[in-house]
DNA sequence: TGTACATCAGTGAACGCGCGTTCACTGATGTAC
DNA sequence: TGTACATCAGTGAACGCGCGTTCACTGATGTAC
């Protein structure tokens, strides 16, 4: 799907045992310990290993360097935030409905995140460089294609492409806003999740409407 | 104004001849160089030195680490997009005066981030450290800042603090937009600015009307 | 206007350190019969 | 069920490299008289 970059991030080996499952599972936890110590800038292998209690080869079996071991982090991360998403149907003809949905996917989405380990801080790496970048980018339009599907089984007329801007917009502003709730904490988060919630639910509202069909809640 | 991290990233010395500004500038345009060509984690004083010519202790008696060489291009870059606010009062009573307002400030910072070298490196490195996205936050509360001001001059009887928060909000989603913008290039730009453009729109106009304002325009 | 001197700008060479990475190895786990 | 063997998981020690940083220095620029 994504175009292989430079640095490889594969998996060198895939675990046969369950030793091997802990031991990534400890290299995974002690990098994020780490994260949230020392930060994105200053980790380093060497650090996950002694912190880890390994030593660096058996590091270097698993992952090839430091940004194999974030993209594993990022992925788990964007994949238990993105599970919210399944459990039930987010966009409904009932636009009321529809903006409780959102709120509450926000305010799950910021929870998930503060209870995972170095959450906060494994969002961030995810802007650092490239590769890790990619799998921000990967899993945003993942999540605009599974919306814009939604949208499109509702109001099949609206045109595609512009369902899927809409939608892909709305996602990078529902997390550059969840962002926001940890950088300025010295904010009210309700306040702001608030009016994300009414700027993302107006940017449904008006992609139907621009469309032409009428929305029967429009407040 | 903001707390001092650990890394100091000061200048060390001002320069005191017009040679030491040239230099200062040699080092900037190779950094931003160096950006775009190897990215920022690649990024070191030596490799800079090496871009520009100079050997270590040349750019040591400017700069301590690489962190303050880029915290000044982000200053640098972050100026040069502020500057497009002063230029014009963007809020008016008028919304779609003030839609078309919002609408070229997107498209001009657009313009802004292409024409500056490496620009939107920078702005990604803005998200990459601390030190660094304090520049980054440190900006944005100063715009939203000023335009919380340009708010209250319109309609004094708005609360500040919700005034603020809006404003905010509204700042970070912008230069979200905008970094979106880059990052999914093969999406169509023009698309997501009308979208982006309508949204801080009705953002700002909730913000009126939930204060118990009439708002002449609503279309 | 010229000269002597002070300050500023940049050099060359060197350093210790932690990084990523690799090697041949030992010990642990699983499996065939 | 027990044993012999193959595969997997992790160790210990070592390496070369580029990093940030510092030193005493030379040369360039500015200034006082």
């Amino acid at each position: 799907m994504t175009t292989r970059l430079k640095p490889v991030t594969d998996r060198r080996t895939a675990p046969h045992q369950k030793r091997s499952q802990q031991t990534v599972d400890l290299i995974l936890s002690s990098a994020a310990q780490l994260l949230e110590e020392i930060g994105f800038e200053r980790l380093s292998t060497n650090l996950i290993c002694k912190q880890a209690g390994l030593t660096p080869p058996a590091l270097y079996r698993y992952y090839p360097n430091k940004y194999a071991v974030l993209k594993d982090l990022g992925e788990r991360l964007m994949q238990g935030q993105n599970a919210l998403l399944e459990e039930q149907t987010w966009i409904t003809r009932d636009l009321e409905r529809t903006r409780e949905s959102i709120r509450a996917l926000l305010i799950d989405t910021i929870k998930v995140t503060r209870a995972t380990p170095a959450g906060i801080w494994i969002m961030r790496s995810l802007h650092a460089t490239p590769i890790l970048a990619n799998v921000r980018l990967d899993s945003h339009r993942v999540v605009a294609r599974y919306l814009t599907d939604q949208v499109l089984q509702l109001w099949p007329q609206i045109d595609q492409a512009r369902a899927f801007h809409h939608m892909r917009l709305g996602v990078e502003l529902g997390y550059a806003t969840i962002e926001m709730v940890f950088d300025e904490s010295e904010l009210d988060e309700r306040t702001i999740v608030e009016s994300a919630t009414d700027l993302l639910t107006r940017n449904l509202q008006d992609l139907i409407a621009q469309s032409g069909f009428g929305v029967a809640d429009d407040r």
